[in-house]
This record gives C-alpha cells, structure tokens and sequence, in this order.
DNA sequence: AATATAAACTTGTTTAGACAAGTTGTCAAA
DNA sequence: TTTGACAACTTGTCTAAACAAGTTTATATT
C-alpha cells in the first residue's frame, strides 16, 4: 500500500492536466476530497500543498483552490527531470550520442566550485552526450559519476537513461539537485560538436545531484545552444511573519 | 500570535546560517523540537518541511534532519525576492536609476505570450530602471504594472522599491511568479543604457507575477549582461509512486 | 568473536477533532 | 432599498494519538 496523499496529488494532478478541473475553477473542496476519496482532511491538504508549491493550483482561504495557469513542462525544464522522462512528455524525437567514454576519470573540480563542491581527485565515470533535437545537434551534456557511489556505469545506460539506471537498476534514490545557469562563450568542443561559428554564446547549466542520503554523486555541465536554450521557473513567495 | 510554524522555521534557519546547527550535523529530533519550542510533532514537522523545500535539510528516515550546503542568495536569486531585499542581504552596494516613466502606457503583450499572457491592450504603468552595481551598470529592468490592480505608482515607489510600496502601502499580497529565462541578442536600448558593443548577449528574465488571488498584475523583463548573469535552483526529485 | 534479537531511538503517514478566520448568501430590520 | 446580523460554507493552524518503517545500540545467544 501507497502513500494516500501522493495518490490523490497524481489523481488531482492528472485531472487538471486533463481539463477534468479546468483552468480559472475551483477543485472540490477539502471535504468534498475527504468523501471523494475516503481521507481525512489533513491527508487531503498534504496533497493540494504539493500541488500548490508546484504552480498547478493557488489556495484561497475562504473560497478554495483555484486552477492556475501551468506551465512547467516546456524544455528544457527547471527541476530535475531526466531527459528521457522529458523527451516522452513532450513527444520530441531526440537521439543521443556518446562521443566519450571514460571509466577512470577525474573530476574536474574547479567547474563545480561555485556550487559548493571541495572534492579533490575524485575518481569518476565521464559520459559526454550530444543531443540531437529534430536532426539538430543542440545540447552536450558531460556527465561526471562518482566512481565511490556507482563503482561502474555500462555503456548502454549512457546510450539509454542514466536516471534509469541509477534508480531502477541500482535503486539509489535521487534526492535533490543544486544547479546553476551561466552565459559563457563557445569552446572548440562546444564549435565542433554543435556545428557553431566562432563568437557563439552558450548557456551552461552545472548541476550537482545528491542522493536522498545527501551524498552527492553526479556532477553534469550541459552545454546548451543560446538560441535554443529556454529555462522557466515557478516560485513562490517567501512571507517571512517576524 | 503568529503562526508558530513559521516562528520555529525562521528560528531554525537562522542557527542553520549562523552555524548553530553546522553543514553536515543533525538537527534537534523532532521529538526534542517539540519539548523546545513547546508545540506539537506536526507542527514542527511542518517547518523541517518547509527547511527541506528550500534546500537548508536532507530528511533521512530513522536518522534525522541533515544539515546539508545551503547556497540559495547569490546574485540574481532564483526563486521571487524584491531586488531591494537581495542588495541588503548580499552588502551590495546598488544604485537604481529610474530612466522612464509613463503612467499611461500599454502592456506588450508580445513579449510575454510564451509565459500564458492572453491580454490585449491592457492599461499599465511603465518604469524602465538601470540598476547599477558597483558604479557599472548591469541590468535593465521594464516593469508593466496592471492599472486595473494598482491605478498608480508614484515615482517615488520606482526609485525605491516597488515591493515594500505594493506590499506595505498597499497591502497587497504577492503570491507567486512564472520565470523564463532566454539569451537574446542585445539591442540598441541595451547597448546605450549598459554601454555594450556590438554582438553583445543579454540573459532576458521574464516574469509574469500573481497575487495570492490568483490575479497576474505585474510584467517584469530584466535584461542582464550576459558576463554577469549567473542564477541558481534549488530542486527536489519528484518521486512518482504510481 | 560473530551473530541474532530486541529495545529505543529516529522519521513517515494517517486520523479525528477543535478553533480561527475569510467569503458568500439569506433574511430581517431600518 | 440599504444595511446589518447571521448561518453556512470555505481554508488555516494546531493538537494528541496511533502505527509503520528505518537506524542504532545494547544484549543475549551461538
């Protein structure tokens, strides 16, 4: 048996995202919710918090949860999200390909620094991908896997999900990730692989992700086409009550 | 009396930043948190939640809450902070140049139709600010302000902080914002106010913002100087249990 | 010494209930 | 007609309790 209000959120979820619950009306109330799906009230407002802190609805006290504009899944995506997952939602036809492989790296720790990072020689797994969008080549994503978490990643889980492997197959569980958007000029690699003239802009988003034990374990720089790049975020407001 | 989750939230943040509870150790067990603060489990669960949310803890189930590496206030911030609040906070030293005014303007819908903007026409105010860090001028911010929500701003609101004069004069309450994030060219307005060459990228924020009735009523585009652009997200893994 | 068990901790989920406070509509009084 | 009071809804906050499940430590057993 599942968690009660992570099904009632998927329920909810699904039903806006499918015009059930409209855009601009109110989801049944929260007694209404407790009958509908035979929970207690508080089961059913963990369930519209969620929904709330992730821009699908906004709760008016007195009135009820409103239906808000959502837009979320336009790519690439805040949040931490697998390219494949996203690939599917969206129905893009992408195509993904290893141009290195590395299974005893060094991380390259002075990339990460502003994120907070203070390994030295760690060893790593390296994987950099190239993305291939309608036939256009516009994303490099350099993978960097501690080798002291995940001792080996095949081959195959680059070319598949690497999001895949780790949870499925190895059944780590993804915590959370810190990432960080930055402009930077092209590099050779960057003019190379992106077919890009000289004096091109890239967006660089490095992210470091950790497990749900808080121990980091994946370190990417992805390396996006300026043109192409769009990132969108939803946020709330911060009312602090001192 | 204010709510007591929020107390116990901005309480423990503050230990957490003034390293009363260091990176890397356990906070109080939620148990010892109620003798504390004197408040129910729930209650204080509903704070280490909220710590959690926003990237201060790692909750690990029969071990505790984690104190994990916290970096959300670098500069631009993600996330919906009055640029006033950010400069005071980081010890920055900004000036503010307000270099248009119209209390009668319309609202450019164009620009932010890729955010869910379907209005015509709309009556706004405009303000158009240079913000200028260490005596170099680094963003354009252009603010449309919805007349039908604030019939007027004074200027005076502009040259200070539109935030304080929207939230403590008018009392109004700010709800949420949806960001997006692009890298466009700069143009001829870019190039005179942040004295840019030719070829010069921007990093463009644009921000559609909602009361906590759901009402959008103020359009921000802030353009950025792409060497000094530099933005982090704090995200959590969406584990879906279906 | 190594292993298994149990107890005592930790967080995770759910319930039922109480009261506060904002919104809306009804109905009676002015 | 307008106003005001009230009832019936809504969400917001908090409590006390129970049980599940993961972690650690101590203890007893092998």
């Amino acid at each position: 048996m599942v968690n009660k209000s992570a099904l009632v959120y998927d329920d909810l979820m699904q039903k806006i995202d499918g015009e059930v619950y409209k855009l601009g009306t109110y989801l049944p109330s929260e007694n209404q919710l407790c009958e509908l799906y035979g929970i207690s009230r508080e089961t059913g407002r963990k369930a519209l918090a969620a929904l709330a802190e992730n821009g699908y609805i906004q709760k008016i006290r007195g009135k009820g949860s409103l239906v808000i504009e959502h837009r979320q899944y336009e790519f690439p995506v805040s949040g931490i999200v697998s390219y494949k997952e996203l690939a599917q939602k969206l129905h893009i036809t992408t195509k993904n390909v290893v141009y290195d492989y590395e299974p005893n790296g060094t991380l390259p720790v002075a990339a990460f620094a502003s994120l907070g990072v203070d390994l030295t020689e760690a060893p790593v797994t390296v994987i950099k991908r190239v993305r291939v969008i309608d036939d256009e080549p516009d994303i490099i994503d350099k993978d960097y896997i501690l080798k002291t978490v995940v001792p080996e990643v095949p081959k195959r889980a680059a070319e598949d999900s690497l999001y895949a492997y780790f949870e499925d197959e190895l059944e780590l569980e993804i915590g959370y990730a810190t990432k960080e958007i930055t402009m930077e000029p092209a590099n050779a690699e960057d003019r190379q692989q992106l077919h890009l003239d000289d004096g091109a802009y890239m967006a660089v988003v490095r992210s470091v992700t950790s497990l749900t034990d808080a121990r980091a374990f994946q370190f990417t720089e992805s390396r996006h086409r300026a043109d192409k790049f769009r990132f969108r975020d939803f946020a709330r407001r911060q009312h602090n009550p001192l």
